[in-house]
DNA sequence: TCAAATCCTGTTAGCGTTAACCTATCCCAA
DNA sequence: TTGGGATAGGTTAACGCTAACAGGATTTGA
């Protein structure tokens, strides 16, 4: 006798032939397409019984329905854009997540495009998700290409423009006033009495936020006769190297400085690191402030000043407006939200 | 004279009517749908001198694409579904990366959903996005629920499955040997003379990678007569204070220990900082190693022992695979492709 | 000079689903 | 009995686009 066993590939040797459609179920269980269609929606009224029966015959043939059929049917997309600059920053990521909680008990379903803080590639990303016909889109910033403005005022749906609220809108904002950020940042500042100030962040042509920061920033300092006295610019990703190599430059060339005003956390932690490393003594000698509040970085032995901007809170809320525009008893008006963003003083900013 | 401004809301008040189709196209510019259609896609012969009229009618115009309808109708989709755990991971924003980086030079786009660890939440994200018909589908991870297997076999498209090899792919596999990886840690660990041995790390039903590292880990301890001799596990998100919190608490439960291992950076970035603050003295009295290669820690005073699994490279290829099988030649074939982890030995794994 | 090839454009028929309308029962009140 | 209203299900015609084929016009080669 043979003993050896045959081991089939697959449990039924299903042809992987064209995908099954509403046809196929239909046909399966004896009832019409259109019922079909009812039942897998939840639509109209269909009997206990032919509901189960489809039920099943669907799961066994292991029907998944085509969307893109049913969209075009029902001219309606369960697709919510949200456009973003980049997904490395850590930042975005936590939108996002924000975004995913509300949606998540929606029938809606977010669709990420990055932007890599480039405006022509926004304005490819965006044109690409609206030919989708989206639900409604969540973008970053408030600048867009003329092009890229013109495309989403014609679209004719909800746009969320989220995290900065200092300039006009298309339609809902959601968001903190970055020039506030950096004026609250400055008076603290000045207050703990420190007067030799460097700026170290992005190159800001790329980064509108930044931006914004910043001339706050030197707007406070100015009222109070105060200027910034060096800055140093990076390309790139944020790290906790660069950081430390930046404030390195930055000491060696202006070494009288008392206060360095970091555009993001992890620049600044390295920065602080630096610091520490060197024996200089924080925030006494040298007081230091960043922007986020990324909770990553919580565990530093020293914490670093910096401000919550909100950013769960501001995908929570973005993806609020969409659901509200969506709903059965659509209010048309745009929304305006802005949040207060947190400073946190940690232990970098009190000159004891 | 009354000066007050009239501020329009929009430049040209069209109404927001019906999104335009190809036939306005059409209409506006004289030529047939299909003509247009084919202008806008490069497809087949058009005189010079219409092409131009009917994009600049087009541009014009305004006109955004259908993609639903034309997806229906060549029964060709560009999106590639992309579906990872997390996004707060740090992990997978690279590897998305990866596969946005190859992706871009071609007409195929990433989308990407996210499952918390939670298989029935992958078989819904993964339900969602084959109603979607995409060209392509990666995911993390070689464990799914039966359903989504199945789904994934029936579905006829090809499937990359990532991070991970130590199993069997139901297609493509692109990753690198967890098991493998904790062997290795275990013989760099015991060849530098550690013997009371700590692990620290997520709990392992949701994180299959996480475990099979442990796995390999222990098992080549095992080999030479050396068990870990306590654990400490974690929820939620990884930080440094985190870190910082379970370092505490394991060594005090278990002060002998003289080596630490951690399942990913963050945590064990943490630890060292912890350590670092009580003055134990790194990697002399105790040793540590994690898990990932992040270089947004490299900034750190004391290099933390890593490996490195170039999570970048796993998207590249994820996503090559996905061109080659979606190219006219087109190759049936599943692809098989193992990285080798990168070990970083830093200076916390060497003994003085 | 004529057939074949080439170039350009149009016509027709779906793609798989759903909206809107329609039909057939059955039940119950007047 | 009749008729009005549920209830359960079917029919038809889009949705906006593209594949496939069908020409007419022009060019080419022998």
């Amino acid at each position: 006798m043979d003993d050896k066993k045959i081991i089939p590939m697959t449990k039924d040797i299903k042809t992987p032939t064209r995908p099954l459609t509403l046809k196929d179920v239909s046909e399966a269980s004896g009832v019409s397409e259109m019922t079909v269609s009812r039942v897998l929606r939840n639509r109209g009224d269909v009997s206990e019984a032919t509901r189960k029966k489809v039920l099943a015959t669907a799961k066994e043939l292991g029907y998944v329905p085509n969307k893109i059929a049913g969209a075009l049917a029902s001219n309606r997309v369960n697709l919510v854009a949200v456009i973003i600059p980049s997904l490395s920053n850590m930042v975005f990521p936590q939108v996002l997540t924000g975004v995913s909680d509300v949606l998540d008990a929606s029938p809606l379903q977010s669709v990420v495009g990055v932007t890599h803080y480039k405006p022509e590639t926004e304005e490819k990303v965006l044109f690409e998700m609206l030919s989708w016909r989206p639900s409604g889109i969540i973008l970053a910033g408030l600048e867009h290409t003329d092009a890229s403005n013109a495309m989403l005022a014609a679209s004719g749906i909800p746009v969320v423009e989220i995290m900065d609220t200092d300039g006009d809108p298309i339609d809902s904002v959601v968001g903190i006033s970055h020039r506030r950020a950096g004026r609250e940042m400055a008076r603290q500042i000045l207050r703990y009495g420190y007067e030799q100030i460097g700026f170290l962040g992005t190159k800001m042509p790329m980064d509108h936020r930044a931006r914004k920061r910043f001339e706050g920033f030197t707007e406070a300092l100015a009222k109070e006769g105060v200027e910034v006295v060096d800055q140093e610019f990076y390309d790139g990703g944020s790290s906790l190297l660069k950081g430390r190599e930046m404030t390195a430059r930055i000491l060696e060339r202006t070494p009288e400085l008392d206060f360095l005003y970091y555009s993001n956390d992890m620049i600044g932690a390295g920065g602080l690191l630096h610091l520490l490393d060197q024996g200089i003594e924080v925030p006494g000698q040298i007081g230091l402030a960043a922007f986020n509040g990324t909770d990553l970085l919580d565990g530093l032995s020293v914490q670093l000043a910096t401000m919550e901007a909100g950013r769960y809170e501001i995908g929570r809320k973005a993806a609020e407006i969409i659901l509200e525009r969506n709903a059965e008893n659509a209010t048309e008006s745009a929304r305006r939200i802005e949040l207060t963003p947190q400073i946190q003083l940690g232990d970098t900013l009190k000159r004891t």
